[in-house]
DNA sequence: TAGATAATTAGACAAACATCTAAATATCGA
DNA sequence: TCGATATTTAGATGTTTGTCTAATTATCTA
């Protein structure tokens, strides 16, 4: 299930935009001054991360402002943690 | 740098020969009995795991085993970290 | 309500990707 | 060395992806 995560984190601007999420909530035009994209092909990244579940979004009055979901990072992480303990069934 | 990393994982068909790996090392032919895909095509997901560094390679006489490289999966466990702990910064 | 600002949607396009079949390479066993 | 087996490389093809410009929607302010 957590394919779309994997997949919207393959890309570099969208990994990008979750780190200066992590920072704080951000508006979709504070996020754009980061990056040398056009705005629309920026917004379509956003749709991208929120598709995938790994921001939120709500808007304030003119602005729309991100934010992290960090409860479906923590289900990619816990994917990850599978492969963390592996020291059990090396044969080589 | 773990961009490589993160377009491997990408795919499903590659993530599931991640978990398959985890498991123990594997030949080419015998990770190919799990998938519905032709050889090449198998081979070729192969070469990008490679490529990202994810999987190492060797010949044994006709096959060719393929083994995990945790040290590049903990790099990718190291960027996700990062987002753990975000509890002191949220503004809503 | 009219104009300005913030952001998205629509539509087009080139590059990257996953897949296939056919051909090539490497190794083993008789 | 010859044939069989294991795997990859080459080349082609349809789909997905990231990007752009132009147009649209939503909100605020005067």
């Amino acid at each position: 299930m957590p394919g779309e995560g994997f997949k919207a984190l393959a890309d570099p601007t969208r990994r990008r935009i979750l780190e200066l999420l992590r920072e704080g909530n951000c508006t979709a035009g504070e996020l754009a001054e980061h990056f040398d994209i056009s705005k629309p092909s920026l917004s379509h990244h956003l749709a991208t991360l929120k598709n995938a579940g790994l921001v939120t979004d709500e808007r304030h009055g003119q602005n729309i402002v991100y934010s992290l979901n960090t409860t479906v990072m923590q289900d990619l992480i816990g994917w990850f943690m599978g492969f963390t303990n592996t020291e059990c069934d090396k044969d080589e």
